[in-house]
DNA sequence: AATGAATGAGGTTTCATTCAT
DNA sequence: CATGAATGAAACCTCATTCAT
């Protein structure tokens, strides 16, 4: 079990290195945008050859959908650490609230780019990534559904889409403006409204 | 007077240039998409020069601008010749529909380019196309709060703003799911549902 | 049919630019070898920017392929003139005469470079600029069974096939060995050998 | 005695590297060329770091040059078998089976490569290839001119010389028409047509 | 003996832009 | 008005090679 754990010096150096261009990436698109934003550069930044980009990503796209990774094993770490209180309408708001703060951690020109390269690639690459917030969605609803706080004339499924395009919608709103107004309350508004709906 | 209205033969072949420019851009917008688009390219399928290209647009960006003028005057029209039709709920459900409708028309991978421009050149240079759509909502609610079929404890820029964005949110999903679903029913559900906030 | 031939000064230049990179293409390959030779070393060497080689050629081997061309050409000329002179026998060896010397004249650099290409790509690319040889040798071995010069218990297409093979043969081993003996002597006594068993 | 004879196990293992970076190495020459092959995918695909790689060859040219001893050993073996039986033509056309043969046996893709490399890298390196074949050519001729079934007013090297040309040609030839026809009996029928100059 | 992270020079390719004709 | 040849900066990506562990 130890033996897993414990990495050599160098695998660490290694681990370092691949985070120092993946942070060094995540920086620049912050600051200079994505359509800015070249490999010489990262490297530059990091201090590290251009070799050794490529040692540990294929391509830039790699370096976005790393975070993509990231996303997910939180709403999976949400699942597993049992996070979400209270009643059935108090966690679906959680859960966007998750969502919203997300994306104003990640900062808007990293969502910017997240939205287009989503948009760009389709739903045939990014659906193996984007599993855990929908499952948490359903799960949540369905067991609304069963102690008699979400009415269940309605699947879980379509509810919980219902939702996440919604709160997309929002986020998508919040990028074109630039970050220019509180996406997490408005988000939140704006879902309270639409759960009017489907409560009982 | 004659003069302004008559043109030498030049001035006509002048026209018909920058607009073979101007349709060939458009059409490969749609046909290879924003990223891929290139000067070279538009002049090789136009059959002009380069040179000519640079003669009536300073840049590319010229023409995206350019572009979404068609999605103005289009719902300029709408304005102009006043279609809606009955009950502030039905009139609502109409302009999502012209909305979602509109989308369908153009196609799904015209719609994906404009969605990606959108979010990448944020709201400055789509400022018509975002101002004429909001004023026809707004417009429509505020004369639907007047007469009491809406409630008027929110303003009507926000309700719009609401409406809106969650229409793009469905527009948006569309996209990713490359016009897998009926986008037009779709979106009316989740407004109607959406709608039972507000009316009265 | 003037005016066809009459070109401008630009499009006399812009033939100048094309063939000064080709030539100095060609010229790197005799010196330095395909191996290494790139396209920055030829532009740099031809004086011009590298843009302007991918304005002409879309790759290092489309040069390869401009000398497949001009040897063809070579061929059709010959044809076309009426160059072959003689008994059949002499025709033929005429032909092989041709073919050597064009290796001879173009070196044994530039002509391993081709070889390798040719084997590189197979014949379904190559057959479009190999025609006018075969034509050649099997329309002088047509007419040389007509008059009865030549036996025809076999086909002319056969017997020049087997030429053209035996030919290659010579080339590609005087490639090999750089160019240290007299490939047309060599080839000739050869061919000389193997007609014995045609001629009547 | 004993030390010579027993090796450690660090030895065992060295040598099991050794031959798996070199069985690696010549399987991929022949799946994807010599001209994709790098150290990478060699050390990859063969399960060892690239470093291992630098222990055991100076650079990927050791690596080819010894895969040509792969061919010389077989010659060898044919000529120590003394395999060749009947009259001197029958011999001859034995010898070239054997070369046509082997050729089919390795298959087009890698012979190609062979080839390749061999017009490139020229005579010295395949020295020992090219001595062994000639060599077995020779002394048939030569026995066969000393029992008067074969002219003598010709060298055995020059007709040795003149068949493997010939030969060469023929394996070139199928290379570019890539296993399209039947290799060994085209060549044969040729060479039988040459060797009527030489056979009393 | 074996590892494999790190290097970086060197190649290819693209494309907005200019300018003389 | 229109041309299109020419530019060259700047991106991309590859890979033999080294070296500390």
């Amino acid at each position: 079990m130890k033996d897993q754990n414990i990495l050599t010096d160098r695998q660490k150096q290694a681990l370092e290195t691949k985070k120092k261009i993946y942070d060094t990436a995540m920086r620049l698109v912050k600051e200079i945008g994505f359509e800015k934003l070249t490999i010489s550069k990262i490297c530059k930044e990091a201090g590290v050859a251009v070799g050794s980009f490529y040692y540990y990503f294929k391509s830039l796209d790699f370096v976005i959908i790393q975070s993509y990774k990231l996303v997910d094993d939180e709403f999976k770490k949400i699942h597993q650490e049992n996070k979400l209180q209270g009643t059935t309408y108090e966690k679906i708001l959680q859960l966007t609230d998750y969502q919203t703060s997300y994306a104003v951690n990640m900062g808007v020109e990293l969502v910017t780019q997240v939205y287009k390269s989503q948009i760009n690639i389709g739903n045939d690459y990014f659906g193996s990534w984007n599993r855990e917030l929908p499952k948490l969605y359903i799960e949540t609803i369905k067991s609304g559904q069963q102690i008699g706080e979400i009415r269940d004339d309605y699947t879980a499924e379509n509810i919980a889409r219902e939702i996440i395009i919604i709160v997309r919608g929002y986020i998508y709103d919040w990028c074109i403006h630039k970050d220019t107004y509180d996406l997490t309350e408005n988000t939140k508004d704006s879902i309270k409204k639409y759960l009017r709906f489907y409560i009982k």
